[in-house]
DNA sequence: GTCCAGAGCT
DNA sequence: AGCTCCGGAC
C-alpha cells in the first residue's frame, strides 16, 4: 500500500504515469511495478504527441473526415480545442503550456463554499466503499500492452463502456484480448459479425460493433494503428462524444484537456449546486454545460480524479433515484439532502399514487 | 414494468 | 428537447 498524492503538471513524468495506471484503485496502489519501460520517458515531457504530430496533425485538419452532423456542444467543443492543438504542434513543451492556457481562463469564476470539505468527506466515504468502478475502470484497458496498443485498448474500452456496467465491459474487452482482436489491424480484418458476439452483451452492441470496425479503419489508415491524440479528432471518431472524449485524453494520452463528465458528474454537481447556466441560477441541463461550469472553477489538479470520485459516490450513495443521504458525510453541505422523493416510480403520477411508501 | 447511460440523429 | 439503441438490475 502506498499513498501517493504528487501532481505537477508541467513536468509529467514517470510518476504520474505510474499514478494515471492506477488511479482507479482509490488511495490503494498495488506495488506492481509500470508495465513498460517504454511508456513514458523519464526525461522528455510526452513524446507521443511530439514526433509525428507536428505536420500530421496539420494536415489531418483538412483530411479530418467531414461528419453529417454533430452537435452544437460538440461543434462548440472542437472550436475551444482547436487553439490547443495548433499549438501543440509547435510548442515543446506541450503539457505545461495547456496547463497553463486552460488554468488562466478558469479563474473567473468564484468556487462554491465548502467545497474543499465536501471533496474530502466524498473522498473518505469513497475509501471505504467499494465501488465497481474501482475494479474495472476502462483505464485498465490493456495496462500490460505496449504503449500504441494500450492507448488503443483505452479507445476501445471506451467505446464499449459507454452505457455499459463495468464488469460487462471488462468482460466484453477480456474477450476481445484472448481472440486478438484489441488492435486496430486485427479489428480492421476481423468479421463485424464475430465483433458483435465477442462483445455482447454490452449495450447497444450491434453500434459499437460497426463503429469499432469504422474507428479500427479510420485509426489503422489514418494515424498508423495508433489512436488521434487531440480533442477534435477524438470527437470525428463515430461513438466517441464529450464524455469519452476527454476520458480518451485523460487516460489514453495522460493529458488533461477537460473534465470527464458524465451524468453522475452532472448530477452530483447539480445537487452540490456546484454548477448554474451561465448568469443565471438554474441548473445545468446537459453534461456539456457542466463541464463548462465545473471547469470555471475546479483547479486543474481536481479534474482528472474527480471523474472516479464522483462516479463511486454516485454508484454507491448518491445514487440517481432515491440518493442515500443518511449515509452521506457531507449532506450538512449539500442544497439537495433529503430533498428527493423516495417514491419508487411516481415522479409524473403524483395524482395516482397508489403505492405510496 | 421502470430505470440506467452516452452518442447521434431529428 | 426527445427519441433510439441494448441487456440487465431491480
Amino acid at each position: 500500500m502506498l499513498h501517493v498524492r504528487v501532481r505537477s503538471p508541467s513536468t509529467l513524468g514517470f510518476a504520474t504515469a505510474r499514478i494515471q495506471f492506477n488511479r482507479m484503485s482509490k488511495t490503494r496502489f498495488s506495488v506492481k511495478p509500470i508495465q513498460s519501460k517504454t511508456e513514458i520517458p523519464t526525461s522528455d515531457p510526452d513524446p507521443n504527441p511530439g514526433s509525428e504530430n507536428g505536420s500530421a496533425a496539420e494536415l489531418r485538419v483538412f483530411s479530418r473526415r467531414k461528419r453529417v452532423k454533430r452537435t452544437e456542444e460538440v461543434q462548440k467543443l472542437q472550436l475551444e480545442a482547436k487553439p490547443i492543438s495548433q499549438k501543440l504542434a509547435v510548442l515543446p513543451d506541450i503539457e505545461e503550456f495547456a496547463y497553463k492556457k486552460v488554468n488562466t481562463s478558469t479563474n473567473s469564476s468564484k468556487p462554491p463554499a465548502n467545497w474543499e470539505k465536501v471533496l474530502d468527506g466524498i473522498r473518505k466515504m469513497r475509501s471505504s466503499e467499494d465501488a465497481p468502478v474501482d475494479s474495472m475502470g476502462c483505464e485498465k484497458a490493456g495496462s500490460s500492452l505496449p504503449p500504441k496498443e494500450r492507448r488503443f485498448a483505452v479507445l476501445v474500452s471506451s467505446l464499449l463502456s459507454s452505457q455499459t456496467k463495468d464488469h460487462v465491459n471488462h468482460g466484453a474487452i477480456q474477450r476481445l484480448l484472448q481472440n486478438g482482436l484489441l488492435s486496430a489491424d486485427s479489428i480492421d480484418k476481423a468479421d463485424e459479425a464475430t465483433i458483435k458476439s465477442l462483445i455482447y452483451p454490452v449495450g447497444f452492441y450491434t453500434r459499437k460493433a460497426g463503429n469499432l470496425k469504422k474507428v479500427a479503419n479510420i485509426c489503422l489508415t489514418k494515424y498508423d494503428g495508433d489512436i488521434p491524440s487531440s480533442l477534435e479528432e477524438l470527437l470525428s471518431l463515430p461513438g466517441i462524444g464529450p464524455k469519452m472524449a476527454h476520458l480518451v485524453m485523460n487516460v489514453g494520452w495522460n493529458d488533461v484537456q477537460g473534465i470527464c463528465v458524465d451524468t453522475h458528474v452532472h448530477r452530483i454537481c447539480n445537487r452540490l449546486g456546484w454548477v448554474s447556466r451561465p448568469g443565471k441560477k438554474q441548473k445545468t441541463s446537459t453534461p456539456e454545460q457542466t463541464r463548462e461550469a465545473l471547469q470555471l472553477w475546479l483547479p486543474k489538479e481536481e479534474w482528472d480524479p474527480i471523474n472516479p470520485l464522483l462516479v463511486g459516490f454516485g454508484q454507491t450513495i448518491c445514487t440517481p433515484l432515491r440518493p442515500r443521504c443518511g449515509l452521506c458525510s457531507v449532506s450538512e453541505f449539500c442544497p439537495s439532502a433529503f430533498k428527493e422523493a423516495s417514491s419508487p416510480s411516481s415522479k409524473s403520477k403524483k395524482s395516482g399514487s397508489n403505492k405510496k411508501l
